[in-house]
DNA sequence: GAGTGGTCTAGACCACCCT
DNA sequence: GGGTGGTCTAGACCACTCC
């Protein structure tokens, strides 16, 4: 390539590749929303074939910097994510308009199956047919949030329709249902496949999760559920009760 | 290929034969720690190129399901995961050997730098020089985490000495600094340059991030810190104080 | 030396988008 | 029709491991 060294010593051909486009990402040469020259371009430009371009370029996808459109080109993300408190963060409605973005709720299905996925089993949910309800969250029209929430059959089809519409929390506000216990676990996975269609992500994509057991009294009944974000548009915050740092490493 | 149709539905050839590969893994032809088939000889039996048969072990790599080692083979991963609740989640030493794995410190470096991850600076950490300790944590001599905490460099020594060699609150506690606050971001990302070394993955790996700031009293110090681990390896469990769902939704 | 995974290349084909 | 990204292939070369 007649950019020589440029930047960051990868030793492989596509990793100078990568850190030199990375490079002008960063810089501002590439601007979000702009789309960069074009793999043959590139390609003569570093004097590199094209697959070394595209396998550059894909990494660059996988790590959020850019995302392509079939036919038109390939574009640099925009940058910004939401960081919302945990407690909060399952009505983060309110919490994505606080912060000057349009939400917006989209129900993908409501179907009665049983809980496949292994992650949820931490919760030692029923192994019987449940009311699952999947939704999208976009905040200003970006996908967001993926949720899929596991209720009892005999669930009120009122509230279901909440379920829809808000978070699960938020609909058992609205009908006064008291929530007993609620406990998560945090975890980062590679998107699923549904997520890599709903967020426009390749097979690998980071994702933060929250998995969520809620039990509530009257009725009494155990939710399950699992909220899926692109690494790059969410985050958590938690701020740990002060009494709980003097009970820290009391283990055994 | 000659296995028809075979697992999922996947409409690119790469796609079908990951799906296969997976298929073989989660039904236990091919058992954690065993090298599965080569390249060559998968190629030839799926009736493909080797290249597609190349990609689709490479996704597989990413998503934590195979590790390769050049010039031996590709093996399936172990598959064991830690959860850790987050108060204690830095002081998780205890907790490893309470699950049953072995624990071990290593200290990678103290140097003294300007904090440059921009992750880290949603916490306003100064803008100065600083005493960074990178260390990496192992279960069992598997890389767990891998943590940069960054203290003032008027720091005693000794003090500096200790977070080599256990997580930053430990080594606190025992010099009987108190802990006046503390607030944890957690988000997920792909891993780092060092963490992909350290942890033998790939570069869009996903991992799940502590990024803390701990605030002292006596003497009175700011100290910042990323914790990153694999996303296969660790997750937090968080239980919200029941005060705070009562709190809930009360933005604006 | 045979086998392995990893990189790189040249070139073909497709589906898609925009005139 | 010309440009774009995405997939797939055949084949070459390298560094590595194991015998």
């Amino acid at each position: 390539m007649n950019n020589s060294a440029s930047t960051s010593n990868g030793s492989t051909l596509h990793e100078i590749v990568r850190a030199e486009i990375s490079r002008r990402i960063t810089t501002g040469m590439y601007k979000p929303g702009d789309a960069i020259t074009s793999i043959a371009r590139l390609a003569e430009e570093f004097g590199v074939s094209s697959i070394t371009v595209k396998r550059a370029l894909s990494d660059l996808q996988s790590t959020g910097l850019l995302t392509s459109i079939p036919g038109k080109g390939i574009y640099v993300k925009d940058r910004f994510r939401l960081v919302c408190e945990l407690d909060v963060g399952m009505s983060a409605l309110g919490n994505i308009r606080s912060l000057g973005f349009q939400p917006k709720v989209q129900r993908i299905s409501v179907t009665k199956e049983r809980i496949e996925d292994v992650t949820l089993s931490v919760f030692n949910p029923p192994d019987r047919l449940l009311l699952c309800v999947r939704k999208v969250i976009y905040a200003d029209e970006v996908p967001i949030v993926y949720e899929s929430s596991f209720v009892p059959t005999n669930m009120s089809d009122k509230i279901v329709d909440e379920f829809g519409k808000r978070f699960i929390i938020d609909a058992l506000k609205r009908y006064k249902v008291a929530v007993k216990e609620m406990s998560f676990i945090i975890d980062a996975a590679p998107a699923s496949q549904e997520a890599q269609r709903v967020f426009s992500v390749p097979n690998s994509y980071p994702t933060l999760r929250r998995l969520y057991n809620l039990k509530t009294s009257a009725p009494t009944m155990s939710i399950v559920g699992i909220i899926e974000s692109p690494f790059d548009r969410l985050a958590c915050s938690v701020r740990p009760g002060s009494g709980r740092i003097s009970k820290m490493n009391k283990k055994k």
